[in-house]
DNA sequence: GAGAAGATCTCCT
DNA sequence: GGAGATCTTCTCA
């Protein structure tokens, strides 16, 4: 029971609250490769008309589309020509949220993750998925996976990780966001070495225990 | 239709 | 720490 994907109303809820209590869980990507498995460690919240550095701040378009639908659904969008990033919506249908995914725990699937990045077995484990781009690329996650319901047992999901300890979390300003990253919407577990930054813009603005 | 910007990553210095 | 890679999306004329 403990591993069934988390519910649509743990989605459709504030998106700050939902960033938070996403720290813990567990990514599971299945392809025809095999499935993968990670620990989610970091997050960033996007909200609405509030958030001048979300892609919703502007309105309804074609890409985030998603954004003002259900929450529980993946928002995968393609960056700079090279990278894809994975979100999971949050909010109810009409009102735009979303949490992107920064950075994971490798727990299965590893070979095919190195395989995926083209990486070696000797490459450091924490260098695998610390970084957006970096955990959709090994884990095969692109704009294919846009719109896909987190909330069933599909290609792409997010469950609870029953053996988790509990952790402290720290906050800070938004990465690579140029409006807005003074707001606090950076979500991590402290002392994980798996977070992509270490040296955030704005220092922790807090902690909370898990 | 053209131009600019972008929620990144890797390599080089 | 800085620069370059490269493509989608959006804005503006």
């Amino acid at each position: 029971m403990k591993d069934r994907p988390l519910s649509r109303a743990f989605y459709e809820r504030n998106t700050l609250l939902t960033a938070c209590e996403l720290l813990g869980k567990l990514l599971v990507r299945r392809t025809k490769e095999g499935i993968m498995t990670g620990r989610i460690v970091e997050t960033e919240a996007y909200r609405s008309k509030d958030d001048p550095a979300s892609h919703a701040y502007r309105g309804s378009t074609p890409r985030n589309r998603v954004m003002f639908d259900h929450g529980g659904l993946a928002y995968v969008y393609y960056v700079y020509g090279f990278h894809y990033c994975l979100n999971a919506t949050t909010e109810v249908p009409g009102t735009a949220g979303a949490v992107l995914i920064r950075a994971i725990e490798p727990l299965r699937g590893l070979e095919l993750m190195l395989r995926n990045r083209s990486l070696s077995s000797a490459s450091p484990l924490e260098n695998i998925t610390n970084g957006p781009g970096k955990l959709t690329s090994a884990m095969s996650i692109t704009t294919e996976l846009n719109g896909t319901d987190l909330t069933s047992r599909g290609a792409l999901f997010i469950r609870t990780s029953p053996l988790m300890k509990p952790f402290r979390v720290g906050t800070s300003g938004r990465i690579g966001v140029k409006s807005a990253y003074r707001r606090p919407w950076r979500f991590f577990i402290i002392g994980n070495r798996f977070v992509s930054r270490t040296k955030p813009r704005l220092k922790f603005a807090g902690q909370i225990r898990v």
